[in-house]
DNA sequence: TCCTAAATAAGAATAATTATTATTTAAAAT
DNA sequence: ATTTTAAATAATAATTATTCTTATTTAGGA
C-alpha cells in the first residue's frame, strides 16, 4: 500500500510537474502524516534522510501541491497553516485545547450542505468549495484535565 | 440604533472587564465595520480620532473581545486573521479574487447542519462551534475580469 | 553529452503577532 | 475628593511564519 518514490515521480510528470527529489520527498512525507503537518514539521521530519532540503522548498512545493490540487490548506484559529492530502473534501474537527486537527468522515453531512447550497443557490457567487470546520473539545482530553 | 460610547462601558463592566477609552473604542469600531477588518485596519481607523493607541493594545483588545464572546475570529486562506463583531454563528463567503469576506444570512442551512449533528453526535467530541465557509467568486468581478 | 529553463539552497527580508517594561489609568478604598 | 494599587497601555523590541533574492544546481529535452 506504500506511495512508492517513483509512483509519485509518475504522478508529478502526469500533471506537468517536473520530478525532482525535493518534491517527491515532500509529498511522499505529506501522504505518510495522518495529521496535518505545518511546513516545519514537514521540513523537520525530512531532515533525517534529505538533510539538503531547504524550508524555503518546502514551502514552496507546498504551494504547487495545493495548486495542483495534490493537497489543501487548512486553516485555524492558531497562527499557522496546515497542510492536507486529502483532495476529496472532508470535514475538520479542531480541538481547542490541543489544536490537533482530526478528519471526520460524514459523506451524508457534506452532501446534506452540497445539496441544499446547489438546490438554493447563492445569489452573485460561483461556489468553488465548501470547508467545514467543527470546534470544541475531545472529551478523553477534558477527562485528564 | 447607534451604539454609544456608554452602552460599551456598560457592557464591558457587566462582563467584569476593567472599562478603558481604548477597549470601547476598538469594540465601537469594530461593530461599525460591516467588512471584517484585521487588527492592523481597525488602528489605522482609530488613529484619526485616537492618536494615542498603539497596535500591540488593538491586538490585545480583539483578544480580550473573542475570549468574551463579544467577537470572534475569522480565518481563511489569507495569512492574517479577520475580525467580526458578530456574535450569533453565521456563514461566510470568501470570494478568492477580491479576498472580501461577505456573511451570509442562512438560518436554514446552519440549523440544517446543527440538527443533524446533534441529532448523530461526534464521537469523543464535545462540539462548541460550527464554521462554515464557502469559497468562490464574486459573479460581478469575474464579469469584469 | 550538452544545453537551457526551471528548481533549489542559503539566508536575508517582510509581515503579522506577541513580549517587555516603564508609565499611565480606572476604579476601589479611604 | 484624594489616595492607592493592580491592571492596562504606549512604545518598541522580539519572535514567528512566510516570502523573496540570487548564485548555483539539476531535470529532461535536443
Amino acid at each position: 500500500m506504500e506511495v512508492t518514490f517513483s509512483d509519485i515521480q509518475s504522478k508529478l510528470r502526469e500533471l506537468g510537474i517536473k520530478s525532482t527529489i525535493p518534491r517527491v520527498v515532500i509529498y511522499q512525507h505529506l501522504l505518510k502524516f495522518n495529521r496535518h503537518p505545518s511546513a516545519e514539521e514537514i521540513h523537520v521530519s525530512i531532515q533525517k534522510k534529505y538533510p539538503g532540503v531547504s524550508l524555503a522548498t518546502v514551502y514552496k512545493t507546498l504551494d504547487l501541491l495545493v495548486q495542483n490540487h495534490l493537497a489543501s490548506k487548512v486553516v485555524t484559529d492558531e497562527d499557522k497553516v496546515r497542510y492536507d492530502a486529502r483532495t476529496e473534501s472532508h470535514i475538520h474537527l479542531y480541538c481547542e485545547k490541543t489544536k490537533k486537527i482530526m478528519d471526520y468522515e460524514d459523506d451524508v453531512l457534506e452532501q446534506l450542505i452540497r445539496n441544499y447550497i446547489e438546490k438554493k443557490g447563492i445569489p452573485n457567487f460561483d461556489l468553488t468549495g465548501i470547508q467545514l470546520n467543527l470546534k470544541g473539545q475531545s472529551k478523553t482530553l477534558k477527562k485528564q484535565q
